[in-house]
DNA sequence: AGCACGCCGACT
DNA sequence: GTCGGCGTGCTC
């Protein structure tokens, strides 16, 4: 430490995502800046000879830095982030292995991500008369054209080199200028009030010269509309411009105020004002568990276990309003928020403005505002999607997990996260109480409830009594044999005519994952697959087109084989087009709704389809999974599950828990309110565990089955994995690259962790990359800072082939 | 990630 | 001899 003068030293997170500078670089705080910068802001650094963004983490006592730089600007008057998230982002970058400045980005919305621009211009006695070579002179013509340019335009001109630049700048000839910035469209808008009271303004508008009358109409309005307006709806009101406005101001008559705008994306909105509603015994037990540990300020995690309608979201209202009452914040997660419109405005009129909503409908400006909101203590409550783990409270009581099993809560980018996890940990920090509510809980998290590790909290009845329906499991395989070779099974068939012209509703699910219409030839078996990837192209008759469904590659339909020439090629396999041609067949007149990636493509697409089902504008709802999510539609008594083993046979170890949770959660869609409702399930192996034990309401016997399984074959919950998924367009490389990873790593494994594979990955190959994975299975907890943990840290980076694409994903803690 | 430094081949 | 290729290493 320098002895002679004390320094303020601030440790940064520069904002350079890359091995070697993912860790805190130390700058000085200037003296004007002690004390306004805090853990948590965003400042301008010089790194290296570029000016970053970075964030502050902490302020050490002395350093071991060489030197230091100064820090060269603030960027917010408020932190961004707190303390406690900036702790949190390292905690993150650890257990999911990336850089700490990735995560860091993603808890603050992306206008706040740092924007770099590098401008080169000429300087005012920069000197013109020397020998141009062919790229000076291209670039000093367009300077002179434009006065400035960004380097990456420069570096594109023919002859135009960073050295040439460089020695240009060197002479003199050239200046550089670095400006960091950010995105933020700052809404600011002006307002116009009345200044004087209005004794002042009458008199003065009295004394204004005759010629003045638009002056005097301006005045005349304040004077019958003394409150604020915006000044664009006052020039749109009388028809005038803001010259005279400006002349009123400049008397001191009239107050102009520029005042932050807050997007409110539910403005137009009105929301039905909803009181708390008695709670059931059961629910009272629910939320009194969720209490107790709430008003000791303890760190408490709780599964609650309701079945489908036993009024979990009323819980979580009352347990949040008790939250704010303690003057306490809290979080609602959400799987996907575009799907849950009925949820939210269920919280907006319980909490009404104080509910801050984050999903990714919103745009940036929008997403900007209700963070911000957040962060000014405004809101209190914020519900969205994954991310808005991240919200920055204070001192946040209740974080709530609907559908806590729901795959969308794991981020599938760096920054990989587990939105679970993440909120499991803000808890501890926090001393708050979570939440997670299903009906189908992950494995993972059944065996934590089972084994002592949550409080598991169960609601077994619905709210109003109603019976749970009746589900009938028809083995399609039967249905051939008897000769049925429709799509329609004979009691799926007969249960929807029935339904129809009782005019009530049905849902109709296709599982369409692993299992589309393709087309094969009849002669050879042959498939028409994607040139650049290895998984069969699927058929889309809008178009008449066959299109990948990893790479978009679309091509015409072959009139014959490509592989033997034969012409008996035909369509097979069931996609939701196919089954609504069928239904067109079977029941003329029938009005459907098809939801899937054609019909939802376009931003809001969901939310009117399934409005328009919900007001009784189409008799059969189709679609894929997205149906099965939350939706509540009282005429609803039919759901019928078109092939409910699909994805059953998928390389994936939650294959069984995946089917059997979408069947419990799609059953529960069936007669929920006063019609008794009916599931019919259509399968090819009706036998297996998880369609068997989800058609007879066997929850517990499946998770106890499901976890014998998981533990004979080593998955979690009985052990944390590592998945390193590499990816490169040259097989020969990639094959290379991945076994010298294995080689590398295995010797530091330490005992009873094993390294599996390389082996193809399940798609081996995408948008012409092949692709291989090693998986890594360990026991227990690990240290993070171990050396193969280490390994597989900079795997990701750690190699010189740009080609190749390494991801590292850990589950299963 | 960029960008400097540094050491090698192909031109003026 | 100089320009410019990309390998290596650093950025408070």
């Amino acid at each position: 430490m320098n002895g002679t003068k004390t320094r303020k030293i601030a440790a940064v997170y520069v904002d350079v995502a890359a091995e070697g500078t993912d860790k805190l670089f130390d700058y000085e705080v200037p003296d004007d800046l002690v004390g306004e910068v805090r853990i948590g802001s965003r400042v301008q650094v010089s790194f290296g000879s570029r000016k970053r963004m970075g964030y502050v983490a902490g302020f050490p006592e002395s350093t071991t830095a060489p030197r230091l730089k100064p820090i060269l600007g603030l960027m917010d008057l408020v932190p961004p982030l707190t303390p406690e998230l900036v702790r949190l982002s390292e905690w993150v970058a650890r257990t999911w292995l990336c850089p700490v400045i990735h995560v860091l980005h993603a808890m603050v919305p992306a206008v706040l991500k740092g924007r770099y621009q590098r401008v080169l211009s000429i300087p005012p006695d920069g000197e013109t008369s020397v020998l141009l070579s062919e790229g000076e002179s291209h670039l000093f013509s367009l300077l002179r054209e434009k006065g400035e340019l960004l380097q990456e335009e420069a570096l594109a001109l023919p002859g135009v080199t960073r050295p040439l630049l460089r020695r240009l700048v060197e002479e003199g000839r050239l200046s550089v200028e670095e400006r960091v910035g950010d995105g933020i469209t700052s809404r600011r808008r002006t307002w116009i009030g009345p200044a004087m009271d209005a004794e002042v303004l009458r008199e003065a508008a009295e004394e204004l010269p005759s010629q003045a009358f638009r002056q005097r109409e301006v005045l005349n309005f304040f004077l019958k509309h003394p409150e604020d307006i915006l000044l664009s709806h006052l020039l749109a009101a009388l028809g005038i411009s803001r010259s005279t406005v400006d002349r009123l101001t400049e008397k001191g008559l009239l107050r102009r105020e520029e005042r932050e705008e807050y997007r409110d994306p539910y403005v137009d909105r009105s929301f039905n004002r909803s009181r708390p509603l008695p709670l059931t015994s059961e629910q009272q037990q629910a939320f009194d568990a969720i209490l107790v540990p709430l008003r000791q300020r303890k760190d408490h995690a709780i599964l609650l276990q309701g079945v489908t309608g036993s009024g979990k979201t009323e819980v979580y209202l009352q347990a949040i309003s008790e939250t704010l009452e303690m003057g306490r914040q809290a979080i609602v997660l959400v799987p996907e928020i575009s799907l849950t419109p009925q949820m939210v405005e269920r919280f907006k009129g319980r909490f009404g403005s104080q509910v801050a909503v984050l999903h990714s409908g919103l745009s940036g400006g929008e997403r900007f505002d209700e963070w911000r909101r957040i962060q000014s203590g405004e809101a209190t409550v914020a519900i969205g999607a994954r991310s808005a783990v991240f919200a920055p409270f204070t001192d946040i009581g209740l974080i709530i997990i609907d559908e806590e099993h729901e795959g969308s809560y794991k981020q599938e980018e760096t920054p990989r996260y587990h939105a679970r996890e993440v909120a499991r940990r803000r808890c501890a920090d926090h001393g708050a109480v979570l939440v997670m509510g299903t009906a189908t809980p992950s494995v993972e998290t059944y065996f934590r409830a089972r084994t002592g590790g949550y409080q598991w909290v169960t609601l077994t009845e619905r709210v109003h009594g109603r019976p749970f329906p009746q589900i009938e499991v028809v083995d399609m395989r039967e249905e051939l044999r008897a000769g049925n070779r429709s799509i329609f099974s004979r009691p799926l068939s007969d249960g929807l005519t029935a339904c129809v012209n009782r005019g009530e509703q049905a849902v109709l699910l296709l599982n369409r994952r692993g299992y589309s219409t393709f087309v094969m030839c009849r002669e050879c078996g042959g498939t028409v697959e994607c040139p650049r990837c290895d998984i069969s192209l699927t058929y889309h008759r809008t178009n008449g087109t066959l299109r990948c469904h990893y790479c978009g590659h679309a091509e015409g339909v072959p009139k014959s084989c490509p592989t033997c020439g034969s012409i008996h090629i035909r369509y097979f396999g069931t996609g939701t087009q196919r089954v609504e041609e069928e239904l067109a067949k079977r029941l003329p007149g029938l009005r459907v709704i098809r939801m899937d990636v054609d019909t939802t493509n376009r931003k809001g697409a969901h939310e009117k389809l399934l409005t328009a089902f919900g007001e009784g504008k189409a008799d059969v709802l189709l679609g894929t999974q997205m149906i099965a999510k939350g939706l509540d539609f009282p005429r609803v008594t039919l759901v019928g599950v078109i092939a409910a083993d699909t994805m059953l046979h998928l390389p994936d170890y939650r294959a069984a828990e995946r089917t059997f949770q979408l069947l419990t959660q799609v059953s529960g869609r069936a007669g929920r309110h006063e019609m008794a409702g009916k599931v019919v399930v259509q399968a090819y192996t009706p036998e297996h565990y998880s369609i068997r034990m989800a058609a007879a309401y066997e929850g517990e016997p499946f998770y106890r089955e499901e976890c014998r399984t998981r533990k004979r074959h080593r998955y979690p919950p009985f052990c944390g994995m590592f998945k390193v998924l590499m990816s490169h367009p040259d097989r020969g490389a990639l094959m290379q690259a991945a076994h010298q990873t294995a080689r590398s790593i295995t010797p530091l494994l330490p005992s009873g962790t094993e390294l599996l594979g390389p082996v193809p990955a399940p798609i081996p190959r995408i948008k012409d990359r092949y692709r291989i994975q090693i998986m890594i299975k360990y026991d227990n907890h690990i240290d993070e800072e171990s050396e193969w943990v280490d390994a597989l840290r900079r795997l990701r980076t750690g190699h010189t082939d740009p080609n190749l694409r390494v991801s590292v994903d850990r589950e299963g803690f």
